[in-house]
DNA sequence: GTGAAAGCGCTAACAC
DNA sequence: GTGTTAGCGCTTTCAC
């Protein structure tokens, strides 16, 4: 591949009269040039259609612009249809684009022994100006501690509010269980059951914190017969709607903790011939695109990945070469999507 | 942000005992160097955690280890359902691990006046190793042309086979849909429908001319009356459906252009009460993670999309730096997801 | 305000 | 086989 004729900054410098120095300051929007000085440079810039060519600015100035997504591998693989890296992306391109920076994924299997080395590398390689750190591999202290000891700024996405010294993003999983479950009240609903997710991920315990506070909330007691624990899938969503309905206290309403057993739940309700949401009201969690797919659509959780991403980015974007990120977590809130499958309590 | 504590081939050199030269053959497996020297500094490379910088390699070689994938933006934000860009990701990232690059992601609108020069613009500020265009970008020439002017190799992916100049990779779409055309006959259907989907993406001629392929490969007759247009949408997918299904001569088996819209037909079929598979048979085309989420679950064919992908990267890896890539079409074949949704032909 | 010179860490071209 | 010497195109430092 032979190097394409490009125009460099010498080019710039020649045709504008200035030197290069003038030329990177120009391009930098660094002060002490004169606006006379600036436009002729900007002039040249347009006239050659100069870019900068990144390479050479990151050698010199040992900073990229790059900004660099890590997401558990996996996940890409297994719930391509939870949108969830694809939210990510979205915002995160969004910050990096308008500030012209490039977007670079990289899904890590956390489950490997060398994640450590191969993110050292990749930050050696690369010196990402920052980079961001979702869920779960945010709340995993190994890969946190890796990416911190390399001095690269990083953020991390996570689903409940972390209290630690570095400056993360979260959503506020609890409180949105807990206005989930008074809305399910609400409706008149007195007895609302809980599936619960699998243990690994944190938001779990979160969410079913917010649902057990929503009932309190309501003045509705807690009743250990209305909650059962799924393992994240439809299949175990459906189990534990069969075992649900079967039992003679049966719920009105059905919260689980993710959109896929929310789906599950709705399967065997359908299957039931139970109508959804005349005698049973069904909530989920996540807004994956199946809930707008389903008849009747699913009413949920939509936690704010994109704006998150996005704010992640653009703090990483503003705050390179400058001060360091203050510790603290930033929250955005989800927001519920009231839908199709639920409805005021039957008689 | 002050620069890493970094070690440099320098570093490596000086305690392998050889010149930078030679170390730099090392990294890059280069020939002509004895086996006893490049045990030596691989030692020293590993003793170190030598990291060659990315920067400085691109900058003196003008070539990186970028792969950069294009596709259309709204396509991320609109049909996040259909997995279609996670898919390609996938792909693309499998074959960038195994060789070290990096994947960039840049999503790009093709409606926008300045697609051109923002393509330049990222070409000759990272100068990828090469750059893999998705459909539908591949399919226009304003694009690829920018692309092939700035000498950056690249594949195209496209869905259909396309006679070109340029190294492309593409799937089988029109005999597929032949092929999901006989299956349907051999199960016992003479009444086929097909319906068909937005004309602006190319595949969508193909499907048809697929379908009618299919229909004479087993000796059906093509009945006007059971072909409908379609938008792509599940609005639009329900609306052929009731029509073709009001029709005297119904169809037993109703064929989609893509999953969305066969999920169209689903909904009506069951907001109708008619069985599926018993009554009515449905397919669809580029398998949705929707078709596997679904009561029944759809009947539809899957391109290899993220085979095309890694396919794509992987010949870009490998030819850079050395011969260009010869024109031609690599066909990777698609393969029918026979699911719930098709059955025998009611009697 | 502006410029000259010295690298950033590597590879290319050529010597030996 | 191996080393030497120039750069790659930019930023940094410091002088003016």
């Amino acid at each position: 591949m032979k190097p394409p004729v490009k125009t460099t900054i010498e080019d710039v410098a020649k045709l504008a009269g200035v030197s290069i120095k003038t030329v990177s300051r120009v391009v930098n929007r660094e002060p002490n040039v004169r606006e006379s000085t600036q436009e002729k440079v900007d002039v040249a810039i347009k006239q050659l259609n100069y870019k900068p060519n990144q390479s050479a600015r990151n050698l010199a100035s040992h900073y990229s612009h790059f900004v660099v997504l890590i997401y558990d591998d996996p996940s890409i693989f297994e719930i391509p249809s939870s949108g969830y890296i694809t939210r990510l992306q979205e915002g995160s391109l969004r910050a990096c684009r308008s500030a012209h920076y490039e977007l670079l994924i990289h899904p890590c299997n956390y489950r490997s022994d060398d994640v450590g080395a191969e993110l050292t590398s990749l930050i050696a390689q690369v010196r990402p100006a920052g980079m961001i750190i979702a869920a779960p591999l945010s709340n995993m202290p190994n890969i946190v501690r890796t990416i911190e000891a390399t001095g690269t700024p990083f953020v991390r996405l996570s689903s409940g509010s972390t209290t630690t010294k570095e400056f993360s993003i979260a959503t506020n999983d609890r409180d949105i269980c807990a206005e989930m479950t008074r809305y399910l009240a609400s409706l008149g609903h007195k007895k609302i059951a809980f599936i619960k997710g699998h243990d690994s991920h944190k938001a779990v315990a979160l969410r079913f914190s917010g649902y057990k506070d929503g009932l309190s909330q309501s003045s509705l007691p807690y009743a250990k017969h209305l909650v059962m624990s799924g393992d994240n899938s439809i299949g175990s969503g459906e189990e534990c709607a069969r075992r649900l309905l079967e039992h003679p206290d049966k719920p009105t309403a059905i919260f689980a903790a993710n959109d896929d057993m929310a789906a599950g739940v709705l399967r065997v309700a359908m299957r039931l011939g139970i109508d959804v949401p005349g005698q049973l009201s069904i909530a989920g969690c996540d807004d994956i695109s199946l809930c707008q797919q389903v008849y009747p659509t699913i009413t949920t959780i939509r936690p704010p990945l994109a704006a998150m991403a996005e704010r992640a980015a653009t703090v990483l974007i503003s705050k390179t070469r400058s001060t360091e990120l203050e510790p603290g977590t930033e929250i955005i809130p989800a927001v519920l999507k009231i839908r199709e499958s639920t409805g005021p309590a039957p008689e």
